[in-house]
RNA sequence: GUCCCGGUAGCUCAGCUGGAUAGAGCAACGGACUUCUAAUCCGUAGGUCGGGGGUUCGAAUCCCUCCCGGGACGCCA
């Protein structure tokens, strides 16, 4: 279900392939095996629709200049059977092929029938991915790194399903080790403070005003019986009810952002089944584990990594890491042949040893792949909005989504690769305007439904691509247009390869301005039946890959605004 | 000090597994609404791709080095 843009390339590099072999077998080059080559779109137009490099390649192995050489292949070139009309020599010894004119037009009925499906592409093979995101500590609010890691996880997945993967989307709660007692704490002082006691919340604990809230409903729940209870007990109490009522906020903001997990994987269990305990057991057998000060020390070192990481601290209990490599283990061991992580820029110290413990459990390093996203910079009136977990104080995903709507957050935040620091313009994302572009993608979209509309209310009907004469959409900005929709599964394929959804935010950008300029410069509904019949397959092309572009990021399809 | 990410138009950023004359949006300037939505379009202008060296037929892209900005270097997560 490849797209003929690149059924076409596939095509080329064959029989370029054939012409070097049958240029070797009639003495024209020298004995040699094909080297590496590319069959490329040129960025230039008048480079033809196809070029490629073959020619210069070849030209050490051939020992003869590139041009000759590309004489030569010119003149062995079968081209019977392609839809080639004429081939070029030109710069140092480029190969271009000029296409007929209509060869593009052939991806408007495929879209037609492939419908929903159009721009999948079947290059994972099946190959089973987990993508494990946001994850973020069940102790407070979703922030603007977790929004981030949010619709860049999600948008991945979706990606990555297109493109044939088996996918699984996960969220890890850590909801056990050290900063759950340091919640513990945190909850029980804003117990007691208010039930009047002059308690303060620890130092390293969680000073965020929304727990104030949380043991208000604690309180109206079970009023102040907990008061004179043994602290323990106190704490699990409300340790438990917090959690609870946290995940299931993060889980219906993250709804409300249009993100569904299908497993939500809790570190509690690793504690309870004993898979940390083995986990460290097997490290320790493969010779990967030593005490040192009362502590059990991973050899990461042995991993490529700078130093050696603490396993289980010398009070006996493991550390975040521990947990972390028999969670990663356990990922594995559920079948996946790849796992992808998304974290935040500040944990990168982690990746080196993360990688090393999984081959020291006997997985390979590379089939974890983790990316990691630089910081979010919110700006509101040309001013940088400050964030502070500590203090409590930050801008949430909840009243982002409420502040400029799921679809702007969306799109804002993979629109640029997870390496750079994402800029986050609030007053441009709210903006209805053309600054703004997820409005240019969306009205893109709300103007061909209105042609729709408008052809129904005059009474006619949508005619199908097959009984339509395409030859009839010449004009430049036509093609340019056709040209751009057969280009979508040529982008799924390299936005799943790199793994970078922002190349599917740039495209429909791309997309929605070549709809723009021909909406505007040609009337779609016209006298001429023909004429009108054929640019209302290509105004309802464009509407299916708008469609499933958008739905690949996450953002809405509005049919009017 | 070591490691990671970035440095491309006034601003925000693409392009980076080497290809031909380096792109987009915004901002600026000049035009286009009796028309299927002007939330749009058309045009103009804007560049030592941080500096220097190297590899090659060819470098924004790969290698080395230096400079600048951000981040990480805990028996925290």
């Amino acid at each position: 279900m490849s797209g003929i843009v690149e059924k076409n390339q596939q095509q080329l590099a064959q029989v370029l392939k054939q012409a070097v072999e049958k240029a070797v077998e009639q003495g024209e080059m020298p004995q040699l095996t094909v080297p590496e080559f590319v069959v490329e779109v040129p960025r230039e137009k008048g480079h033809g629709d196809f070029a490629t490099n073959l020619a210069l390649m070849l030209a050490k192995p051939a020992k003869n200049a590139p041009r000759k050489l590309a004489e030569i292949i010119v003149n062995n070139v079968q081209l019977a059977g392609t839809e080639v009309e004429k081939v070029d020599i030109a710069g140092p010894g480029f190969i271009n092929f000029y296409m007929t004119p209509n060869w593009i037009h052939q991806v408007l009925p495929q879209i037609e029938e492939q419908g929903k499906q159009y721009g999948s592409v079947e290059i994972g093979e099946g190959v089973k991915i987990q993508v494990e995101f946001v994850s973020a500590n069940p102790t407070g609010l979703l922030h603007m790194g977790n929004a981030r890691g949010a619709a860049l996880g999600d948008s991945l997945a979706s990606v990555l399903e297109f493109a044939g993967y088996e996918v699984q989307r996960e969220y890890y709660i850590n909801d056990a080790g050290n900063q759950i007692e340091n919640f513990g704490k945190s909850l029980e002082a804003r117990y007691l403070q208010q039930l009047d006691q002059d308690v303060p919340v620890p130092e390293e604990g969680y000073h965020g005003e929304d727990l104030i809230e949380t043991v208000k409903n604690f309180i109206d729940k079970h009023s102040d019986k907990y008061l004179t209870a043994d602290p323990t007990k106190r704490r699990e109490e409300l340790v438990e009810y917090a959690l609870n009522e946290k995940i299931n906020k993060i889980k219906n903001g993250l709804l409300d952002f249009g993100v569904v997990y299908d497993n939500w994987f809790s570190e509690q269990t690793l504690h309870q089944s004993g898979a940390i305990e083995e986990t460290i057991k097997e490290l320790q057998q493969n010779g990967y584990i030593y005490e040192n000060e009362d502590a059990l020390w991973f050899k990461a070192t042995k991993f490529g990594d700078e130093k050696d990481e603490v396993v289980v601290r010398s009070n006996g209990i493991p550390t975040y890491f521990a947990a972390d490599i028999a969670y990663h283990k356990n990922k594995f061991d559920r079948g996946f042949d790849k796992v992808i992580n998304i974290w935040g820029a500040d944990h990168h110290g982690h990746v080196n040893r993360m990688k090393g413990s999984m081959e020291a459990v006997g997985y390979s390093r590379d089939s974890l792949e983790i990316i990691l996203m630089q910081l979010v910079r919110l700006l509101r009136g040309g001013e940088m909005v400050r964030m502070s977990k500590r203090t409590g104080q930050f801008v949430t995903l909840s009243e982002l989504v409420e502040e400029v709507g799921k679809d702007a957050a969306r799109y804002f935040f993979i629109m640029r690769s997870p390496d750079s620091h994402l800029e986050f313009d609030l007053d441009l994302a709210k903006s209805q305007t053309n600054e703004n572009p997820v409005f240019y993608i969306q009205y893109a979209h709300a103007r061909i439904c209105s042609i729709f509309r408008q052809l129904e209310e005059q009474g006619g009907k949508k005619v199908s691509a097959k009984d339509v004469d395409l030859s009839l959409l010449q004009d430049e900005q036509e093609t340019d247009l056709i040209r751009k929709l057969a280009d979508f599964p040529v982008e799924v394929t390299m936005a799943a390869n790199t793994m970078a959804p922002h190349r599917i935010a740039k495209y429909l950008h791309e997309l929605a301005g070549l709809f723009h300029s021909f909406y505007n410069s040609h009337r779609v509904i016209v006298e001429d039946q023909q004429q009108s019949a054929a640019r209302l397959v290509l105004a309802h092309s464009t509407g299916v890959v708008l469609r499933n572009a958008l739905r690949l990021i996450g953002v809405s399809a509005p049919e009017k605004m």
